[in-house]
DNA sequence: ATGACCATCTTGACAGTGCTAAGTTACACT
DNA sequence: AGTGTAACTTAGCACTGTCAAGATGGTCAT
């Protein structure tokens, strides 16, 4: 079949030659299509396709396929950061409490969205300026995990904290490495069960966190 | 060009028919492009290209494009596993040193090798029982890590070490989590300034793994 | 030594891909 | 009403992975 026109039943008929919304558009398809495939094989024509348009439509609204990915990553960084600052707030207890309840949303975020999550840290960007949404979305995620640990290095939960601002930062450091580590490993299937309950991720997640809450706190 | 047998410079004059030794040839070619690219942009065309052989050729000694890269990944844990152990020998003093040193070697794998990292770890096999190899080699790594906790776990390092078995796999996941994650957001440009030295790097994970060893000596 | 076998390598071909060039449509503004 | 332009279209190029079918030449039984 050579034809890249020929609508899938999921593509909506069509009335006016313009499509109105076909930025959005695509990007739904495209994250529909990151629930089921990874972005390896994720082409521009299948998204036009299920989104019903040409194969040379997608190029009036991303440079090219690395753009759409880079929006598709930028729109992960933005729900990620939704989802732990949802966690976080509801987190009732110490700021280590709170600390915890965002490493354990970075987890789960990652294992209900393992391909989406594979994409945001792929790092295969040609050149990082190309895509300034990507780089906001992104540093500020980076920032409202960092500001959660910073506020705990404010209060008083470290004891003897007097070593300095290389320390905090290699706390700070140490902690955002280590859910992302576990996230990683758990998508990849290096930790537990073949087939794991979000439930069990999570209580996962509490358990490795408590670690560095030991090293935090000790 | 539509010539796949334009021979590049690099290829050496085939004198025989059969080549010999061309699934090495191939893996060395692929680890080559590996030091310049990232794996999505390495073809198995071109790979053939620059061994000096068709198209086809690579496909009587790999299943396809996977199963080679597949095996490029197998032998990357092979060197970080010896990676690892090479450090963790020449590691002096405790337990505990030597489990930093292994973290050192794995960080530094990766930013020595990015693209061979991102490679080993991207878990976009199609089904993870077609590479046995793979699967023998990361687990070989993954449990050269592992014992080496266990080690430091059997020693008398941590105090009051008697909360059980959950504790120290917490533990240990947590120890693997941390490195590989560092690992990741190094090589993914997150931490640490544009340009780094190898002893900079070498700096950085000898900061962050310091914060596990609170954890795990406190 | 001869012949058969077969792993290895070859060319040819097909469908899929990203991307560009050059047309077409229709909205929006003067 | 007319014109410009953003959003869409088809056509086509170079490249890719993969298979089928033929060419080669080493190996091993006779």
């Amino acid at each position: 079949m050579s034809d890249d026109r020929t609508r899938p039943p999921t593509a909506p008929e069509r009335t006016s030659y313009h499509h109105g919304d076909l930025r959005r558009v695509l990007l739904e398809v495209g994250h529909r299509l990151l629930e089921e495939t990874d972005a390896s094989h994720l082409s521009l024509r299948a998204i036009a396709r299920e989104a019903g348009v040409s194969r040379a439509a997608p190029y009036h609204h991303f440079a090219d396929r690395e753009g759409l990915l880079a929006a598709l990553a930028a729109d992960g960084f933005r729900d990620l950061r939704h989802a732990m600052i949802r966690r976080a707030d509801a987190a009732v207890g110490s700021p280590l409490a709170r600390m915890q309840a965002i490493g354990i949303a970075y987890v789960l975020f990652a294992f209900e969205n393992p391909h989406h999550y594979r994409l945001m840290f792929s790092g295969e960007w040609s050149d990082r300026d190309r895509h300034p949404e990507l780089n906001r979305e992104a540093d500020a995620t980076y920032g409202a995990l960092g500001s959660a640990l910073g506020g705990l290095e404010a209060s008083g939960t470290r004891k003897g904290g007097r070593q300095g601002k290389g320390l905090a930062q290699a706390l700070a450091l140490g902690a955002w490495s280590l859910v992302h580590g576990l996230a990683m490993l758990l998508i990849d299937g290096r930790v537990g069960e073949a087939e794991m309950t979000a439930a069990e991720v999570e209580g996962l997640a509490r358990e490795v966190t408590r670690v560095l809450g030991r090293g935090l706190a000790g």
